[in-house]
RNA sequence: GGCGACGUGGCCAAGUGGCUAAGGCGAUGGAUUGCAAAUCCAUUAUUCGUCGGUUCGAAUCCGACCGUCGCCUCCA
């Protein structure tokens, strides 16, 4: 039975499809067309963090990716309303509390916090929403209310559950039955009539955060505050639901019970669910090895096994370029971790960062300032009989093709370095170099295609701004440019009078502290070597 | 054990029935350069884990096998 016939949204009035975008649904297995419930809007909801240790790398897949698909849903017309939870209570909360031996809700704030921050640094800018569970206990407790006066959960001395045989849909998400799930039941098992029901309310126990409830004191299960609050924000139904491949059973699963058993109709339209990030093997890179030796057990990237720290990953290899990284692969696919695979996306970028300071030097124009079109109508270019402006619609459509076909980030990608090679062909074939004539039409030209180049990796949230020396001050900033002036003038006068060796030498030393110099038709550059 | 995903050049990674198998990193040759770097051009998988099958035709569909991984307990 397909969940999509199953929510009528009154008559359909002849309403401009912006774009075929198709969406991979978890739920059905397959690529289905975008169709909203409510268009042009469109509810999203992401899992976010329980918020109880510093974020690792691997949280960090949903949020790049949802941020991608608000943008490029946007881009394509739609107005995106778009959830990210917060989960601030908890029993890893909890104990965590315990250990630090302080408040539940100051380790909330500071994860929280840090979370937040990680976020921007990766550009994640898109949400609109980020309700706490704690925020909502009215909504929540009203939310078991209902289900239990609709027969869907029973309460036993303080906890409430849900009992997963009332639900007749309970395991189409993930695709299990009932029979197939035996598990132990947890430790509250002897209280729950099956093994699979699920806590909806926990009693407290002495000196655990607790809230007043019809049941007594106590805290909320996992999984409700998810369904609470996205009805709270985004309505019975709504159309686009995300989170990681591990969240699917049991937080999901069992979300989807709560929600549509509670409203008696579909939570969700579309499913979608993000690979899982895994740790690469150690640093070797062997020539042709037949034996795969993995000593090295490389599994999932998660807290428990210590993962963390991603700010400094971030000092290290900026937000831009893990942001980068993690679109390169598509969304569905699980990515192997490495510092080999972020140095090379490093590598990669620098390619973008050398066509921008052209463009820069061309045209007298950043290439930051440049406006990005809000709309693919408004981006959209007329080549005019122009050869290089053809091909660059060309990969235009393609990269919006592969967007919209379930979202191909890394397919996107690969349009956008050809279109730099588009672009950088074009200046070396007009010899375009600084101090051209800005109104001149092969400037003019140049203009155009950066403008394209803008507006698509804007989609992609990538090259907001300039990318700064991570832990320069300005004033270091400021020092370090004028001291590569001076070093650069100075190698300049030697190779105006043919002395070679010291030219080179400059050159060289430079190049073992970690400096690049780019010589060109119209002055020397330099940059860091990633 | 149950359910599921994946296995594409040295590495990363698109492509899920049919033009010459994207793109990145790396490598090699050339243009350019005083020499480099950057940029551009060219080359770098007759082949898509293995073996069968379906088909006029498969990396793409089916089966078996090998291998890697995930979920089934907290996890983005």
């Amino acid at each position: 039975m397909s969940p999509a016939t199953a929510t009528q949204t009154g008559p359909t009035q002849p309403l401009q499809q912006p774009a075929e975008i198709r969406i991979y649904n978890t739920l059905t297995k397959t690529k289905e067309q975008l169709e909203p419930l409510r268009p042009p809007q469109i509810g999203m909801y992401l899992c976010g963090p329980t918020v109880y240790a510093e974020s690792h790398i691997g949280h960090m897949v949903g949020p790049v990716i949802f941020d991608t698909i608000k943008r490029f849903l946007s881009y394509s017309g739609y107005q995106v309303t778009w959830v990210v939870n917060i989960t601030d209570v908890d029993d890893k909360l909890i104990a965590k509390s315990r250990e630090r031996q302080i408040p539940m809700s100051q380790i909330a704030v500071e994860m929280t916090a840090d979370y937040l921050a990680n976020l921007r640094e990766l550009g994640v800018t898109q949400i609109d929403h980020l309700p706490r569970a704690t925020d909502h206990m009215p909504q929540i407790i009203r939310f078991i209310e209902s289900l239990e006066s609709k027969g869907f959960a029973y309460e036993v001395d303080g906890d409430v559950f849900f009992e997963v045989s009332k639900d007749p849909h309970y395991g189409q998400l993930s695709n299990r039955t009932l029979e197939a799930m035996q598990g132990e039941g947890g430790e509250a098992a002897g209280k729950k009539r099956a093994a699979g029901d699920f806590a909806l309310w926990k009693s407290a126990r002495h000196g655990e955060p607790a809230w007043d409830s019809p049941w007594g004191k106590g805290r909320p299960g996992w999984h409700i505050e998810c369904s609470a609050m996205s009805h709270e924000i985004l309505g019975e139904t709504f159309d686009i639901h995300g989170g990681g491949l591990d969240l699917m059973f049991p937080h999901h699963e069992n979300e989807r019970a709560q929600s549509s058993c509670c409203h008696d109709a579909p939570m969700v339209k579309y499913w979608m669910h993000n690979g899982l990030m895994r740790a690469g093997e150690k640093g070797k890179v062997g020539g042709k090895s037949d034996r795969q030796t993995s000593d090295d057990a490389a599994g999932k990237i998660s807290r428990s096994k210590g993962a963390g720290g991603l700010s400094d990953l971030i000092r290290r290899h900026t937000g831009e370029r893990i942001r980068f990284f993690l679109l390169r692969t598509q969304y569905r696919s699980t990515i192997v971790y490495s510092e080999e695979g972020l140095d090379e996306a490093g590598t990669a970028l620098a390619t973008f960062y050398r066509f921008f300071e052209r463009f820069a030097e061309i045209t007298g124009e950043s290439f930051y300032d440049l406006p990005a079109p809000r709309t693919r109508d408004a981006g959209s270019v007329d080549p005019g009989g122009d050869p290089t402006l053809t091909e660059a619609v060309a990969l235009r459509d393609k990269f919006l093709a592969a967007m919209d076909d379930d979202f191909n980030t890394g397919l996107a990608i690969s349009t956008l370095f050809d279109l730099l090679r588009t672009a950088n062909r074009f200046i070396d074939q007009q010899g375009l170099a600084a101090g051209a004539a800005a109104d001149s039409a092969p400037v003019q030209t140049l203009k155009t295609l950066g403008g394209v180049i803008r507006d698509l990796t804007a989609v992609l949230g990538l090259f907001r701004k300039p990318p700064l020396d991570s832990g320069d001050s300005q004033a270091d900033a400021e020092l370090t440019e004028a001291l590569m002036r001076l070093l650069i003038d100075l190698r300049k006068e030697a190779r105006a009078k043919k002395d070679f060796a010291t030219g080179d030498m400059i050159r060289d030393r430079l190049g073992e502290a970690g400096i690049a110099l780019l010589d060109k038709k119209d002055g020397t550059s330099w940059e860091r070597k990633s």
